[in-house]
DNA sequence: TGACTTGATGTCAACAAGACGATTACCCGC
DNA sequence: GCGGGTAATCGTCTTGTTGACATCAAGTCA
């Protein structure tokens, strides 16, 4: 190891995920170049000159899906610059987490065209399923998901502007992968100061009893929290 | 803002904290030349070539305190690197959290003697107490602390090997700045599986019955939390 | 010995959470 | 039009957690 600093490519890799067909999904674009040319990589950029971190990720998010970053739920996650991460040399990444409503498709856009929707494959996540080492980046972005559903009122950044309870079910049950009380979820939801709101229309499902629609509530941290199930207590 | 990537120097930055007289107090450094020559602020250094970020961390800890951050606690807790934050130019921080007992005083190392342990000023934090952006990193550190407490066994990293449950909640109280109740505390923490464990041993205080002793459990996780009140619930 | 201080255990009411019964209001096919 | 299917919504019961607070225990000190 040298004394001296080294010098950094400084880059943000976004972990973009929405829920599709009551599955999380995460954006992914084909690598169209060397290193890892031809594999499935998370979007991503490096920063440029005047630019700090959320710029870099919003102007990326733009680029590479057509998605608009100052509409979405964008947060840091972390930072990864082990040795030897990018096969380039001397390249930091700073880890984004962004949660995006069910959109048709990744609109097209200047890069777009390579990038997918794809269901996380829990089985191959860890065992080399995405380039560099975004299967690392992206178990971090989903454990930060995952958590901040608790105690922040995440979930709606997965809905359209209203949603029925139902949905916002769908998001707890995809995300955390568990099976949900729909009767005690909807006490539980409905009770929690300031995260929903009722406007007051209905949605009609394919089947089954029209639904209430809700907004989002302007709280910040939800009381009480939404605590995960099956974290067992002795 | 130009097209093309630029290089930055990184750098990792510490907030240290521990416990002293009851309050909470972070480790800081005087600076010895520009910038900021002469001002307070978080030990921190650059990466080396071959070092990854936690291994730069242990090293500035040694280096800068003479502590050894193998045995203390010590995340990753967010990056900065917005335009001008370090008038030298485009230099990247992974700010670090480390959590330490109360130890005598910083242990004299190669650059120890300009720290000093300081009871954290919430009036001038934010105000420009520190040089650079420490008080932002500072603060997002002592919230990542804050939130932390409730639902990890972090506060027993204020700790030595052995506490009285009065000190842990001395732990709670000065991190979080609330008074909480001895009895409803005692229950809480000895109720949460793994948390502490006792030794079987006791310690008698300056005054008052004495206390049993503990010692840190193997919970990784809180079960049920340790929910900071005062968290309005409507 | 009694005053004082801190630790430890207990009680009670309010509230939150999990399990699950029952009702409501749509669609569909006959 | 009617019954079956489906999902939304409301209610009940039991259990666990929380906050407020009484009480007792076991040291030090004057």
């Amino acid at each position: 190891m040298s004394d001296r600093p080294t010098d950094f490519r400084l880059a943000i890799d976004l972990a973009i995920l929405t829920i599709r067909d009551g599955r999380l999904a995460v954006l992914l674009i084909e690598r169209g170049k060397p290193p890892f040319e031809g594999r499935a990589a998370l979007p991503g950029g490096f920063v440029r000159d005047g630019e700090d971190l959320d710029g870099t990720a919003v102007r990326e998010l733009s680029e590479e899906t057509g998605l608009d970053g100052r509409a979405l739920h964008l947060e840091q996650v972390r930072t990864y610059a082990a040795p030897g991460r990018d096969p380039r040399g001397a390249v930091a990444s700073v880890a984004y987490l962004a949660i995006a409503p069910d959109l048709p498709v990744p609109v097209a856009g200047t890069d777009a065209a390579r990038a997918r929707w794809e269901p996380i494959d829990h089985e191959r996540l860890g065992d080399g399923w995405l380039a560099f080492d975004h299967d690392t980046i992206l178990r971090d972005a989903l454990e930060r998901a995952r958590a901040k559903l608790e105690y922040a009122p995440l979930a709606t950044a997965f809905c359209g502007e209203t949603f029925t309870i139902g949905e916002l079910r769908a998001v707890y049950e995809a995300v955390w992968q568990v099976d949900l009380d729909p009767r005690n979820f909807h006490r539980k939801v409905t009770g929690v100061s300031g995260f929903v709101v009722p406007t007051g229309e209905r949605r009609n499902p394919p089947t089954g009893r029209p639904a209430a629609l809700y907004r989002r509530g302007d709280a910040t941290m939800l009381h009480p929290a939404m605590l995960r199930p099956g974290t067992a207590r002795r």
